[in-house]
DNA sequence: GTCTATAATAGGATAGAC
DNA sequence: GTCTATCCTATTATAGAC
């Protein structure tokens, strides 16, 4: 009876991994067991329900590991530092526009009607950490419920727009540019 | 010898429609034997190369669509009249936000790599007609191709947002704020 | 909890008749 | 230029030993 191999967050790690890099539709069983280290029997015992249970399971995990690295960055003191920390995080989590976000990943999947709900919960939770740094920095919650919406919009689309291209210079040119201005003046 | 059941175009445009519903991984051939209502051979017969060969096919035909409704946006007087002109023509093209892009789609394809010279001149086509319009309205080159690579920018990370979220709000929303901003004075 | 082996199916691609 | 039929491989998923 022997141990598992990696602890599960290990595991989901590299399951999100593997699914930001090949997509959700062209990660195929063998790719998860490869990259997992673990067989496909194995896989089939910690997600009975196969591939999409990894990925839902992958969102869950996310939705922890987002939710502690937001609070780290907006337990920084003034809104002009947690939006720094945030745009920090957001940066190294993307390598600098050089990884996919898993979540846009997800909703082009054929199978994406059964992450509607995760995948909801996720780009408003991202959206919502852009919107308390605004609401601390004293904006009124329409104007920081905008630029928040701005901001996961402009980070998404610089994800793309940096792999099309392969110029990943979009990607810090847009961050720039929000931290520039989410806390302007109205 | 029967003729071609459908012109050539009329092909592209369902091979098009397909990749931008089920993504470039997920649409398989029999879909794509289906929804162009040709079998499987005939589409070998039109593309040697496979599904890659038919993608390929549909960039290139997208760049010569693209390009006519770009004209066409452009060939309107004021700067004002181009912006909203070529706004329009990118509401209706993705359905107000329901419908995926296919740049993306392919960006996220694990053959990505067979796509990138193709993909990065369509973004780059893109980004062009909207630079266009700021040198017309005299921003200088600069701030034209700034605002021009944030323009696509937010309109593919609002179609990520949108899908994500299931609020095509997102797609309407942005497209009103680069109406209202992208030829403000610097 | 993991493995090897295998079933069952879907995928991409081709052959050859018409 | 299109069709039916088929091949081969890869894929998802399961069985059963350890």
């Amino acid at each position: 009876m022997p141990a598992a191999l990696l602890p599960k967050e290990e595991v989901l790690a590299r399951l999100l991994a593997t699914f930001r890099e090949d997509g959700y539709d062209g990660a195929s069983l063998s790719e998860l067991s490869q990259r997992t280290g673990l067989g496909k029997s194995s896989l089939y015992h910690y997600f009975p329900g196969g591939k999409q249970e990894m990925a839902t399971a992958v969102l869950a995990h996310l939705d922890v590991v987002l939710g502690e690295a937001f609070a780290t960055a907006l337990a920084a003191k003034t809104p002009e530092a947690k939006l720094a920390r945030l745009l920090d995080a957001v940066d190294a989590f993307y390598s600098g526009g050089r990884s996919a976000c898993v979540l846009e990943r997800l909703v082009a999947s054929v199978d994406r009607q059964a992450f509607a709900k995760p995948l909801a919960r996720a780009f408003g939770a991202f959206a919502s950490a852009f919107a308390e740094i605004g609401r601390a920095a004293g904006l009124k919650e329409r104007v920081a419920a905008a630029r928040a919406e701005a901001a996961v919009v402009r980070i998404e689309g610089a994800l793309v727009v940096a792999a099309g291209t392969g110029d990943f210079g979009v990607f810090a040119r847009t961050l720039a540019d929000i931290k520039r201005s989410f806390l302007a003046e109205a």
